[in-house]
DNA sequence: GGTTTCGTGATACGAACGTACCATGATGAT
DNA sequence: ATCATCATGGTACGTTCGTATCACGAAACC
């Protein structure tokens, strides 16, 4: 047989260039001949791995997801990494994370969107498991809350499950906002902060008026 | 002159048959021709009252804005009207009548998410004050919340700007989670419920058990 | 060393799309 | 009665898109 190539890397780098393309156009605008030029390869070759335009999509989203995923995944590592400075921290790392500050997360949301809007007349998006599925995310909030909780850091009758799908909804929401100009990355921030100080018992900051200690 | 006709009139009817079909399809799926057809008319036509497809689409945005205002405001004076229920029941109703429960909700959802993705790589859309403008919502819910703080109704440290953007944003990422069948409208009322409870005071339900005055 | 198969290029094809062009009743003004 | 003009139909044009086809070089296996 002949000179063989690494297939997965090619995939990776044609949907590297489906996702910038993408990022910059608009997915609706961006056609196979766009994706092959971005990635520097010929038409055919796009055929050649992706057979068709819909399986090309369906692995952006998969890329998308994995990018995502691991990035929030780092920024947490980040946060967590030696003193583990509590569940709202985390939580709120996390939440931020989310938040399209960065060209970066900028794109992953405007793409995940269109994904999103796409998947409610197109069964096959549809399926794909970051669209329907219930999500890890809300686990690790959720499991985050119980944790704080059983730590008696939450305000009374605050329920774990609720809170997490409603600060993943909320944050979602506030990404497109900013995604669209309509707010900016600090109104957000603060909004979700304050939603947090809703959730969490205020915390005795050591009271700085008088003597702290010594 | 010939026969004249109302254009308004028929330029509602044919950006109705957009928001129709863009519906049912998607609207990155019609075309100028399915619209001709959806609205019974010849492709010409559609032509005639709106010259180019761009201007078609922001006709179809402006409808649509529109209508939802109209329903929102709609549900509104139905609660209000007659009894006056508090600040609460009337953030709720409002809030409830942005998530897509329905079929006419939904396709306002759909299609909205659609255009504020457009939006983020279309000049002509993001200009449009649907997308970019701060929102009169935000300043009824803000109104509302004022209100209710004071007629003490709040607990303490709520923030009513800061609320009446958050509970936007969190209407908005309920209702896409609702589009995409990531969550049921039960459990998005519910968190919405549930996100109420943390910035209203604990209203006394009059105490069932003992004696409630007399 | 031949041959089979993989990787790649160039190009062609049919469909659909937005737009433009031409034609023609109908009708109100003169 | 004539005519200018509004409303409408039909259709053609140029482009772009996704996909299919043909062709060829190179390398591993026999």
């Amino acid at each position: 047989m002949p000179r063989r190539v690494d297939h997965a890397q090619r995939r990776t780098e044609i949907g590297d260039a489906l996702v910038r393309v993408a990022g910059r156009r608009g997915l609706h605008a961006v056609g196979m001949r766009d994706v092959a030029a971005e990635a520097g390869v010929s038409l055919r070759l796009v055929q050649y791995y992706f057979e068709t335009k819909e399986k090309l999509l369906l692995y952006g989203l998969e890329l998308l997801a994995e990018r995502f995923g691991r990035r929030v995944s780092e920024r947490l590592r980040a946060i967590e990494g030696g003193d583990g400075p509590g569940p709202r921290a985390t939580i709120e790392a996390l939440l931020m994370a989310a938040l399209p500050v960065d060209a970066e997360s900028r794109t992953f949301h405007h793409l995940y969107t269109s994904y999103a809007v796409l998947s409610v007349t197109d069964p096959a998006l549809a399926a794909q498991p970051f669209i329907s599925k219930p999500d890890a995310a809300e686990d690790a909030v959720a499991g985050l809350l119980q944790q704080a909780r059983d730590a008696d850091l939450l305000r009374p009758g605050v329920e774990p499950r609720l809170e997490a799908i409603g600060l993943l909804a909320l944050s979602a929401g506030l990404g497109t906002a900013i995604l669209v100009g309509q707010r900016g990355p600090e109104a957000a921030t603060a909004v979700l902060r304050h939603g947090l100080d809703r959730i969490f018992r205020p915390q005795g900051p050591p009271p700085p008026s008088q003597a702290t200690s010594t």
